[in-house]
DNA sequence: ATGCAAAATGTAATATTATAACATTACACT
DNA sequence: AGTGTAATGTTATAATATTACATTTTGCAT
């Protein structure tokens, strides 16, 4: 068995499943206010699970917003490399897949002899919901 | 004549001047300690003159970074839209160039029934010179 | 040249995001 | 049971960014 979320804390499924709750990303101040029902008090708890979470995998930030999201692919190998497509009227957020961009980044990288690790995409616009609304 | 430094006050011309003379990009807080002997006082100053400086191209932000780098290209057009290669070895940044970028990001998002509208992208790795060191 | 509007500035306070430091607890493995 | 590693709890503080408001400078139409 893989990693699941069965391995996971106290702490990390909690502010998992707020995120994985959430339409949009979460920023960890709000995640925080969340749960703070639950037993979590301060933000170094939020950030340390979070911190897990993106480690292995379950989580990603949308680091031009300080948010962060759930993923929702299993088993996603974006523990390091990251793309959304990222609506600027209603803030969802939808994660690009598939190695092509992988590749296409490489070429990239290469033509400026530059070795490619890992990269972080994010393409803003209108989703499908809100072109229609505008 | 576009624009050009010309245009510029004496605070963004400042704030400029320190980004240029830099082989990394700079915090914001690193620009203002540089320069608080020319006068700049305060963090506003500092983030009203990376305001104006990135609305007109002269300076793009690192997102993943909190990092500001003046862009080295005459007339840049990437005021919305950034695509960097980043070092994690020495942390100097080189800005990619080139429509291919624009279009292939278009298809990608329309795969997703998307309206591209622009984009931030941060490859990561080792550039020329730390491949060779390493 | 003068007066208006827009932009830029100065200054203080504060909001937001994230980490340091250190003591303690939980848990897997021998 | 003892040991090592990871996770937790708690307080304080660092780092990044914005609000609010009073003032000054600048561009430019009259």
């Amino acid at each position: 068995m893989g990693l699941t979320s069965d391995n996971l804390t106290k702490n990390q499924k909690t502010v998992l499943g707020v995120l994985e709750n959430s339409s949009e990303p979460m920023k960890a101040y709000t995640i925080l206010y969340d749960i703070q029902k639950m037993g979590i008090k301060s933000p170094l708890q939020v950030y340390r699970a979070l911190d897990k979470l993106i480690e292995i995998g379950k989580v990603h930030k949308i680091e031009s917003r300080n948010s962060y999201v759930a993923c929702k692919h299993e088993g996603c190998n974006a523990k390091t490399s990251t793309s959304f497509l990222i609506c600027e009227n209603c803030d969802s957020v939808t994660e690009l897949t598939g190695n092509n961009l992988f590749s296409y980044f490489s070429k990239q990288a290469e033509k400026n002899n530059f070795n490619y690790k890992k990269h972080n995409l994010e393409i803003f616009g209108l989703c499908e919901n809100c072109k229609l609304k505008n």
